[in-house]
DNA sequence: TTCCTTTGCGCAAACGATTGCACAGCGTCA
DNA sequence: TGACGCTGTGCAATCGTTTGCGCAAAGGAA
């Protein structure tokens, strides 16, 4: 059966024609604040409701300063930390009035173009999560002229927002529990290298590790957070010392590659033989499987933090960005021997 | 340092002052097609260039009857399965031109209103994830008026796509390979029993046993497709019936959680004692902590037909919806015991 | 009664594009 | 030379809102 779709669009004019007002009083009855009476906003309420009128957004955004539109830009999915964050950000900007407009980089892509045509719709705001994205995509969304709030990753300038977890604090915590359950001999593996995250939890650790008057057996940099990258690490940090009992992964699929490799490929136990302390908490670290002990990145309010920051941009005025850092959690699981 | 960002926007008027020629040469040389001399184009593209101009797609879509803009309509995350789904629908959106707006529909929220704040914006289309959503979110959107294609749930109603998985075929794939492989009592775990995909991939697994004069042993549906649901299941139903040795699930994490109970609850080995295939074939699938065998929900191959679908809707004229099944691949690892 | 202040409403001009229509220029053909 | 067709171009209307401004009506104070 064809069936064609034909919705006639209903506007201010419609509306405005059969309350018998004009397309101002229309508007303004849509305008918290504006000036109407009791009687012509209720008439006009109930012709829009009889039409089922809604204001085209598009057109609203054609006159004011902004669209309640927000672009999140993100790279590949490549560690389950991301759909976590971003799902969290989508539900905090349709609580504050939003609507996320989503662009992905492709690595094999332009790097740029797709971020262009986001800004073509006038979006009020970059949310960048950084962390997965090519430098020069990074750039671009800088360069915009429109206000940037960037994920988990510091930057050169001083004109954007930054958001990010307390990484040091987070090698603390992880230091602090493997110390004081009496771990003897302890190693960090990391992301990439080049990456702050990466980079300041593996400080924080050692940092930590300092004050507690031991030193780090080894610390390895694997390039990216996959699962198969903390399964190599695991397996040639073991090989090069065996008398490892405790590792700091700077993500969660690092842990669990470092777990199945340990477990898998060495026959060890955890946490008897080895602790394995992660980074993220996503959801599947509390699988019985795993049960990883990790540094929870508080997701929540890290995008309660962004749709702080967004607001704060969408009030015209004189403007200064904020470096937040965001304090994690210690979530005690299975994966670390105790006393 | 306090800093203002100050984007003077500039508008086809400035590029055509700058070029000499009116506003509507400008438009035309960045319309496709549009009739436009070799010479003014090229002086209207060195104008913009110069000025960095690119067309305000708030107006443009104001004036033509689409806008680019489509709406991905989607639950929770509660199921890895999703963000990868989500993941190649948008790339392949962005390939095709499309900009994905995110509706996620908060199940403690109202069910309707972030849909409608999503047609304010004129969005071409609406591609709703319809597994993961509440009845009333799926029927607004049916009858926004504007063309739907609906993920993985059929509907009642013949005028929206519908594109799933060929689930009778995935059912089939998992029976033939245990049933060729020796396995003698299988059962199978299925999710909602209400939903759709649920309920085929369980008939074309017994359909297939029974064409091959094999019974079903056990049936379970849990409710969901958590990999909670799936610990739970297998413990309940392995009480029940000790010589069960073959365990199709409805989801890879439905899997996850029958491996880990398995083997780390009870004991057993796997597939030296069970065997266990799955259905999605999410990245972690091909952990060596799971080596999961599971039948592929080719992804890129959905994301490229609501594509063309997509594109379909979007000419003008007597329209036709269409109920598409996807064929799915199965994908052997080490979870079956072979031969 | 007169004057002044409110309050609410409508007119018309934006916002930044696209597009139907008319028309100028120019070459072609009879 | 005149008629005809083709190309490109510009004018002006249109899309659906918001909003500054002027003004009428109403109400209060003197």
């Amino acid at each position: 059966m064809a069936r064609v779709k034909n919705v006639i669009r209903v506007t201010v004019g419609d509306v405005a024609k059969l309350a018998g007002v004009s397309r101002s009083a229309v508007s303004r009855t849509f305008t918290p604040g504006a000036p109407v009476s009791a009687g012509t906003r209720e008439r006009v309420l109930s012709a829009a409701k009889e039409l089922g009128y809604r204001p085209n957004a598009l057109a609203r955004s054609l006159t004011q300063s902004h669209t309640n539109i927000v672009a999140i830009v993100m790279g590949e999915f490549d560690n389950p930390f991301q759909p976590w964050m971003f799902d969290a950000l989508t539900r905090h900007l349709h609580r504050g009035g939003k609507m996320p407009m989503l662009v992905t980089v492709d690595l094999a892509g332009d790097p740029v173009e797709p971020i262009y045509r986001a800004l073509d719709f006038r979006v009020d705001v970059l949310v960048v999560a950084a962390g997965s994205l090519p430098d020069e995509s990074v750039a671009a969304c800088i360069e915009s002229g429109v206000p940037v709030i960037m994920l988990g990753r510091s930057v050169e300038t001083d004109i954007v927002d930054v958001v990010l977890s307390d990484n040091h604090m987070a090698g603390a915590q992880a230091a602090t529990i493997l110390i004081n359950s009496g771990h003897k001999s302890l190693a960090y593996v990391g992301g990439s290298e080049g990456r702050l995250a990466s980079k300041e939890r593996g400080e924080g650790f050692v940092l930590a590790l300092d004050n507690m008057g031991v030193g780090l057996t080894q610390k390895v940099f694997c390039g990216s957070y996959s699962y198969q990258a903390g399964y190599e690490a695991a397996l040639s940090m073991l090989a090069l010392d065996k008398k490892i009992d405790g590792i700091f992964c700077a993500s969660d699929s690092l842990a669990f590659g470092v777990m199945d490799a340990v477990r898998d490929h060495l026959g060890l136990k955890i946490p008897h033989d080895l602790s394995v302390i992660g980074m993220d908490d996503v959801p599947m670290s509390s699988w019985p499987g795993y049960g990883l002990t990790t540094i929870r990145q508080p997701v929540n309010k890290i995008a309660e933090f962004v749709l702080e920051r967004i607001d704060y941009w969408s009030v015209p005025g004189e403007k200064q960005p904020v470096l937040q850092r965001i304090p994690t959690e210690l979530i005690v699981r299975n994966s670390v021997r105790l006393g």
